[in-house]
DNA sequence: CGTTTTTCCGCAACCATTCCAGAAAAGAGG
DNA sequence: CCTCTTTTCTGGAATGGTTGCGGAAAAACG
């Protein structure tokens, strides 16, 4: 009752080998079979209710029809829609996803990725933590095809989606040049990881493109993508330079700490001084003020990762450079005109 | 060179038998082979870098080691903490965790369950979707052990790790009435969710218990757990009741509805009427005024699912009922004092 | 009718595990 | 020392779907 049918339980009830009724069942060699036969097969295949053995057929294929999704901190928001978006895809054509969340003490992940290699997943798909993480190099040894989200490698050796962080900078300085800012500060995030490091570089070169001043001291680092350190990030930043009038952050949690930051000063987020937040992540527009956000399509980027695995799983060879989503900017009531 | 060394190859090796190697590498069976040859096969397997094909043995012992885990909605960011936990536990006895998010176009998520006990899961791990949610009886078909965590069923039926709503919600309503609130309403969520029908009840109970009143017109309910359902129910529920001064929201997203509505009415959130929101989610502290909330502590209900599946895939019968996570009241500002 | 081509199907291997049975060794009794 | 019983250990086979290989049967052709 509970014991699924097999394909010998096929062949024999329609008096073939096995062999042949697996060819009749697949549509791709259905034509070795006479037509007859083929289907007298389908008919008792679907009487029984026949579904193939995933792990008979992955033992003979070398395909497990399943996918590795390696996601440093999954408690963080913003992967719920990556994972969503790439999910669909993937289930799209079959494949199922195994998330690994490597705690951050089990840094580097590594061994996340070496274990979901030894359950022979077709692909993975990384988050890649630092921006020289070699974990996805024990992939490539074994030729399983990777690609990144999110976030990137120094080099770019291997694929990977993330969002136009050079764009997305420059949507948020000349908003706020357009609004007469001149002297904005960065509060920037880690510069370990491509994203905190990136929008600095891009910060900088929009800042000059702009043909405003650009100091070093207008550039505080937090050690980290939340709240507390972009709040005493951004206290250092307004006690060297009182004179900002705007504040790029490196991402929206940074741009809270911002908030608290500029309200410990004794001064109004919004009027006193612009904040804009990236990522846009929910909830944003909740916030007092609502925040300037630049927003980053994430749903779309796990897809186009989901994408982009699937094309290196049949084999097509790697895009030529990341692929890189075009970020919009939502404006809200954090950014205003410049006091005179 | 990207061959994996295979039991035959020790056997080759060794001079023994295919069988013999995997007795002697099994901890279990170690000891039916004499001890000389067990040492030979180990050193050999050692030398070779031996690792089991995972496909091959879940062939013939019929367990993956994976378990499949059901969400409904991944972006929302309450089951970041949640697949956490979970996987976290899973990972730490060799599981791995399969995701599925079956989009709402795609309700019900049977086909989601079905795709994955084809896929031979251990086990089964589901975040309900109505609170007659048939997508289960499935797996119970097949005799695959499934566990629900955050929501359940009405028959209790199915092991379930939840938060204790009853308890949650008696937290906020008798912290309101320490504060002198007497009228005090309720913004519940979907009555077809386990959490808004629970969470709805429990109010009118506690209500009862208090002494205070508890006409049913006290209760509006949001047809979705979102902002704007929160906001459109609150004010349906001022404008019948604007003697109130505090309302109990199903959860943090409704209770920020709810601050839009109290301040579409003109009075201020916190100081006029008073919310609670349910969960806490991360940054309600920061919105202004911070939200006072039930939090539910979703990272270890996730790890307490992993535990319940894990056990139940041991053959362990099923606690009697379903385990409550007793929840926490965080206090900030959004609640005061009754105004007199 | 003989030969070549086409069509169709069976065989075996892939790989780790475990029940079954049986060989080999050890022990017991005469 | 021989025979029978018991214990210890090892080999065989089956589990599953797929696919290259080869062979059988049928069809086409001279």
């Amino acid at each position: 009752m509970t014991d699924r049918p097999t394909l010998h339980d096929i062949a024999r009830r329609t008096g073939v080998h096995a062999s042949t009724v697996s060819r009749a069942l697949n549509p791709r060699t259905a034509s070795m079979v006479k037509s007859q036969t083929r289907r007298r097969v389908l008919e008792t295949a679907r009487a029984l209710g026949y579904r193939p053995h995933p792990l008979a057929r992955g033992l003979r294929t070398n395909r497990t029809m399943s996918v590795g999704m390696v996601i440093p901190d999954i408690e963080n928001p913003l992967f719920g829609p990556i994972i969503a978006g790439a999910e669909a895809v993937l289930a799209e054509s079959g494949y199922s996803v195994l998330i690994g969340n490597p705690g951050y003490e089990t840094f580097p992940a590594k061994s996340v990725v070496t274990a979901m290699l030894d359950r022979q997943v077709d692909g993975l798909l990384v988050a890649a933590v630092s921006r020289n993480d070699d974990s996805i190099a024990a992939a490539a040894e074994r030729g399983i095809p990777a690609a990144l989200v999110n976030r990137t490698l120094d080099d770019e050796s291997v694929p990977a989606v993330v969002g136009d962080d050079h764009l997305g900078i420059g949507l948020a300085v000349r908003h706020l040049a357009e609004l007469g800012h001149r002297r904005i500060g960065h509060v920037a995030g880690p510069g370990w990881l491509s994203t905190g490091h990136g929008r600095r570089e891009a910060f900088l070169e929009w800042m000059e493109a702009g043909g405003l001043r650009a100091d070093p001291d207008q550039v505080e680092e937090a050690d980290w993508f939340q709240v507390e350190p972009g709040y005493r990030a951004c206290l250092a930043l307004l006690g060297r330079r009182p004179d900002l009038t705007a504040v790029v952050a490196g991402n929206d949690l940074l741009g809270l700490g911002c908030y608290r930051a500029i309200r410990a000063a004794g001064l109004r987020p919004g009027r006193d001084i612009s904040v804009t937040g990236y990522n846009d992540m929910p909830l944003l527009e909740m916030m007092q003020p609502a925040m300037t956000a630049v927003r980053v399509p994430y749903r779309e980027m796990g897809g186009r990762a989901g994408s982009v695995l699937l094309s290196l799983m049949s084999g097509k060879p790697p895009p030529a450079a990341a692929v890189r989503l075009k970020p919009t900017l939502e404006i809200r009531a954090s950014t205003g005109p410049a006091p005179s």
